[in-house]
DNA sequence: ACCTCAGTTGCGAATTGTTCGCAGCTGGTG
DNA sequence: CACCAGCTGCGAACAATTCGCAACTGAGGT
């Protein structure tokens, strides 16, 4: 299945890059890479206990920071409160967030892309990272609670 | 002087929302009146000081949330760590951050801006609000530590 | 297979930024 | 000038994340 191969490929990762490949790292990396969302890491803390009863919160986090260092994982701070986690496989993509459910929906648009890079290097900088999140409610659905 | 008139604005704008003035607000508008930067909470509450020596930090984010709410200010969180305030007089603009000094500039596009919106109903969903931040470093700048 | 030890973990305490609860104070209306 | 809903200061509470430390363990060497 697919999981496999992204877990293999994370694992593969970690080896190539010197971190220690524990059982803890393994499971946060099949939960990472099963998620089709953006989970938080009490999220995912509450996920790699079913295989890792006795894991601890700060072990969820230590790990994803050494996966986003290592580039295996990319952290969100959309709007307020905790910290979201996603695969960072595949091309670059934004967000837009339903206002309404917090739903998220993944876009990429390279329009907007280049955009933001003329717009940086006409104030005299070189683009080296962007946020781009957009909310937003469904088209035509009625506002009534 | 221009402080005097946003001030003058600010407190204006409180009376017709039925915001009570008190000292500490008038003297936070008067900070934010005068702000150039995009202060934090605490840096407004050291400015606040020299005139209300007894204001609590508290009292300073009531006021801002109230401001906010009131459309007065916006409250920003640019990166990670603590808000960032300023005056929503002046028309939409988004900012773009050194990365190595953490000065914002601020920046207006037009064709951004309209960009999002097509993106938005693309998606299928009317925007009703965004986040824009631009990180880079000074074009042409040698970057040796 | 076993040793070894730097890297990793669990735990709880610390940190950071912000909000809350509450008793006392005060702006502004009558 | 009295009144009281709305504000304030204070410290405690909160939420998310990080840290300190002693115990543990992966993986390379023997
Ligand atoms: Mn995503
Ligand atoms: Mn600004
Ligand atoms: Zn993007
Ligand atoms: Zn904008």
């Amino acid at each position: 299945m697919v999981v496999d191969r992204s877990v293999e490929a994370l694992n593969e990762a970690c080896r190539s890059r010197g971190i220690r490949l524990t059982g803890q790292r393994k499971a946060i990396s099949e939960v990472m890479a099963r998620a089709q969302d953006h989970p938080s890491a009490t999220d995912i803390h509450e996920l790699v206990t079913r295989k890792h009863p006795r894991i601890s919160l700060a072990t969820v986090y230590r790990t994803l920071s050494v996966l986003r260092d290592a580039g295996i994982v990319e952290e969100h701070r959309f709007g307020e409160g905790r910290c979201h986690y996603e695969l960072a496989d595949g091309p670059h993509h934004d967000h837009l967030i339903d206002a309404e459910t917090g739903q998220i929906v993944e876009f990429t648009d390279p329009e907007i892309e280049r955009l933001q890079h003329a717009i940086a290097e006409r104030l005299g900088y070189r683009l080296t990272g962007h946020k781009l999140e957009l909310y937003g409610v469904r088209a035509g659905d009625a506002d009534q609670g």
